[in-house]
DNA sequence: AGGTAATATTGAAGTACTTCAGATATGCCA
DNA sequence: TGGCATATCTGAAGTACTTCAATATTACCT
């Protein structure tokens, strides 16, 4: 039996999950009121950092990732979009949009075409591979997101979607400040 | 005043949060029973996107990076570590850490050193400099933190660290019997 | 109608992450 | 005691992301 990590998710008092490495890192220093917050944020991290890994691993046996899917469902949700919308639509840099169209691309998966309107742009659509491609993608990611979430109950997965878009709701406030 | 993005953050009936985006997508064609699980996984991908390109901008005046940043707290917590060892804290490959290490070094904030008991080892400590960053650090992050959890109560965040925690169990266990 | 500031995409250069392979060292087993 | 499997770190090569600058184009203002 290989090496397991040792565990660091313990249970309070109260019956919920903390982090006992974070919780050891506060008791030396941290002010009390920064103490949730600094908790929250820290499990955030965690639980992102292990859900794209385990999406990556995932998306690997359909030779795609996560960036290069979240281009293609967005393409598939609004037909075609030029490339300076797919980035501004994903919070990415047009650059790096540049650089996922190129090998979405190359695999077949969507088509560059001028746009009509502006000599400037350059729109994005499907292919049908790609459409296929969502298509195989989809028939297998709810077992696959299943497993995912096992243990939660429709309510903790509501209020997790709920807390976690409250989060982003503060981020896109600040950097929507940050344009002024 | 600059364009703003299209708010897709909206409220349902229950009073909770919804990516309105990801509802429509879902009226499409996923089945009943995965709804709430792939909008909480949404979710969780658009707050951690935001909270890590926050945390980015604001780590940058300090010239520091969430990777290096990790790396410092760990060493602190725990005096010195191999480099294999501070790969596994962070979940990350030992590949990733030599780099993180070779800029930290670069910057004075740590040591590398021989372990005296595995001469293929290299352990890592602090430098005095790497300290000081980690005061000045400390100092400045509360307020910043703060900020991004604007509006959230103390029971809000336990919660959120609690749902994390135990998303994040699942990707650990997961990972743990891919192990096998 | 011409000039200029802004826009859209991409080239250049960088960081943070990955996998794989190589060099050196360790540990275990026969 | 020697052989072999495993471990540790890093070089090589790759992807996904960033910023900045360059080129071509657009839009607006005088």
């Amino acid at each position: 039996m290989p090496e397991m990590h040792e565990p660091f998710i313990e249970t309070d008092a109260a019956g919920r999950l903390y982090d006992r490495r974070v919780r050891e890192h506060l008791r030396r220093d941290v002010p009390e009121n920064e103490v949730a917050a600094t908790e929250a944020l820290a499990a955030l991290r965690l639980a992102s950092h292990g859900f794209r890994n385990r999406m990556d691993r995932w998306l690997e046996r359909h030779d795609m990732s996560e960036g290069r899917l979240s281009v293609l469902w967005r393409l598939r949700a609004k037909g075609s979009l030029t490339l300076g919308e797919v980035a501004e639509s994903l919070d990415v840099s047009a650059r790096n949009i540049t650089g996922l169209v190129d090998h979405l691309e190359r695999d077949a998966l969507v088509e560059r075409f001028p746009d009509p309107e502006d000599r400037r742009a350059i729109r994005v659509r499907l292919a049908p591979a790609g459409k296929q491609k969502l298509a195989d993608i989809k028939r297998e990611m709810g077992s696959a997101r299943h497993g995912m979430v096992a243990g939660f109950t429709d309510e903790e997965l509501s209020q997790l979607r709920h807390l976690c878009l409250k989060l982003a709701q503060n981020t896109i406030a600040h950097r929507e400040l940050e344009k002024v």
